[in-house]
DNA sequence: CCGAGGATTGTTAGCGCTCACAATGACCCT
DNA sequence: AGGGTCATTGTGAGCGCTAACAATCCTCGG
């Protein structure tokens, strides 16, 4: 910090106040096991000096790596998306990488395409989509070929790897759970259509009603918000009538909802009628009643995601189209517990 | 697209192609005016044809920016912060920027220091902080010395500056609406000490009682939890007895957490005890019942900070330290009806 | 005490791009 | 027709770094 220079000191700087070639500092640097101890000592000096700070554009221009990770998220204040990229994210940072973001307001093949685009435009080594809608995947065929990718939590896309909580099986916990409570059927608030996580959710519930002979009646559909439960609600208090007596709602903000519903409509939960949610939302615990719900690993979905992106960018293996499934957990509360008989 | 060579194509190769020189190409890329349109046209064409995608490391070197922004972000699962980020970042990619996040889940100065070192190591060209923790911000003076920073939502920094919402005045709207009720006083739940938002409201909340004439009874804290809302809650039931009324909550979060100690113990809202939060999350509006709170607009607090940290960025303005100060919103819902007579 | 062979350090090329400047061409005025 | 002017294009240098190779220095065994 001896000299306040307008240009910020460069590798040259240091090897010349050191007294050695800007190579050796370059070894020392990238932690080269052939460099003296001295002469490792003289130039680490040399460096805090100066103030020195390596110039990640120079070393990104001649290893063709930025060491940074691109990722298109969709609706990130949802708790889902939200969660997971904070996971990737702390996943990235773990591993040596930075990541980029691009969060879109509005999920298109049109938007998704450019946010691709910008992203690999700025120079990401790989590319990470938290688009739980399928009909915006499309634009991930259209990427230069080899690019690296991974779709976390929307697996259909064609031979895209992807990592991925199992929506089906615990749509089947919450189900089974319900109907082990003895409940004779399970009514469901699903989301969008258009989600993976969604469709999943619904697949989950219809096939374990099925599997215990029961005929699924037609589900209502939200948007995940917790205004679209309500409505969901509504419409279940004067479909089903006494028929109701069990839930199960595709995320929690939508079962919140559910609950005012069912609250105004003079049922209490869960006396008449039990219901189950998704997500585990942190303030699920303290909803009335308090929510019994499906919760997602996230940590671990990160840490699968970018191990899975890195093998890829590293180089280390490309092989197949891998699908990394991870299982959801139930967490049991009172708005659940079994009817009274 | 002809070729499928192994290097990607370059700047060199597109000129080759049309028949111009690299600068053309460069030209032609920078929208500069003095190109002919014939030429314009070959050049596009063989970028076109080539698939041929700009080195950002490249350019990056040569013009010392990287067009990227860097944000370090404390807990983002949290509505505030999420929000902030989110508008950061769509901000700052209207303004052709790109945004690399560090999400800390353990904010001291320790964390935030290598936070913001990755980030600078890693090329950013200026910085962003939602670091609503006091005792953190003294991280950010050991910058190295010119480096652009803009701090959001947590402005006492020293010289930074600062774009925030004010919190003061948010809680003065939420206690003064609460006091024109006819309540006798207002009871406050507070968030973590160490926070700027936090301390704001309880200061806003206090010296409106104050003007009012009025004593503060001691403030509750939390830590912006449901659940240190609840056990609030509870002790509030249990310290004020019949002198509870009128309760304003430092978060939405918080304050479902109120909602449900006072319903436990027997307590209506708003018939027994008005209950105001603050943040408007989007679950705010269906609890039971629907909350009075504070809105923040977390679009314009990006926007204006994208702007302040671009004047420096860019050099066009780094006089004084400014600090813009967007005004809150009060949003009213059953939760704050006036009590029976 | 010499040379082999490993350890350590230096030298030389670029990576792909933009900047400053030089060169060329087109057009107009006298 | 000649020279000045602007529009358009080309040339050369170098941003700060790493990779490959060359050079030097040791350390020993024989």
């Amino acid at each position: 910090m001896t000299q306040p220079s307008l240009r910020p000191p460069t590798m040259a700087d240091v090897a010349r106040r050191a007294g050695v070639s800007h190579q050796t500092v370059s070894r020392v640097l990238g932690d080269h096991p052939n460099v003296r101890d001295g002469t490792r000592a003289k130039v680490l000096n040399a460096i805090g000096e100066l103030g020195y700070r390596p110039n990640s554009s120079a070393r990104a221009l001649v290893t063709r790596r930025t060491r940074t990770l691109g990722v298109v998220a969709s609706n990130t204040t949802l708790y889902g998306p939200g969660s997971t990229l904070f996971a990737l994210e702390e996943a990235a940072l773990a591993k040596g990488y930075l990541v980029s973001t691009v969060s879109l307001r509005k999920l298109t093949v049109q938007t998704l395409s450019e946010a691709l685009d910008r992203l690999i435009e700025g120079g990401v080594d790989g590319l990470l989509t938290i688009v739980p809608q399928l009909s915006a995947t499309a634009a991930l065929t259209e990427l230069p070929h080899p690019f690296p990718v991974v779709t976390v939590g929307s697996g259909i896309a064609a031979e895209i790897p992807c990592v991925t909580v199992d929506q089906h099986r615990g749509a089947h916990m919450a189900t089974g759970h319900l109907l082990a409570a003895g409940h004779r059927t399970v009514w469901h608030v699903a989301g969008p259509e258009d989600w993976q996580d969604a469709q999943g959710r619904t697949a989950g519930w219809r096939a374990t009603l099925e599997a215990a002979g029961i005929e699924p009646p037609e589900p209502l559909t939200g948007d995940w918000s917790p205004r679209s439960g309500y409505l969901a609600g509504q419409e279940l208090v004067g479909r089903a009538g006494r028929e109701l007596t069990a839930v199960f709602v595709a995320n929690d903000q939508m079962a919140l909802g559910v609950l005012r519903a069912l609250r105004e409509a003079g049922l209490g939960t869960p006396q008449d009628v039990a219901v189950v949610g998704f997500d585990d939302i942190p303030e699920s615990e303290f909803f009335a009643p308090p929510l019994t719900t499906i919760r997602q690993d996230f940590t671990e979905v990160g840490r699968r995601s970018i191990a899975l992106l890195l093998d890829r960018v590293e180089g280390r293996d490309s092989s197949g189209t891998p699908r990394i499934v991870i299982e959801p957990q139930l967490i049991v509360r009172t708005s659940s517990s079994p009817p009274s008989p």
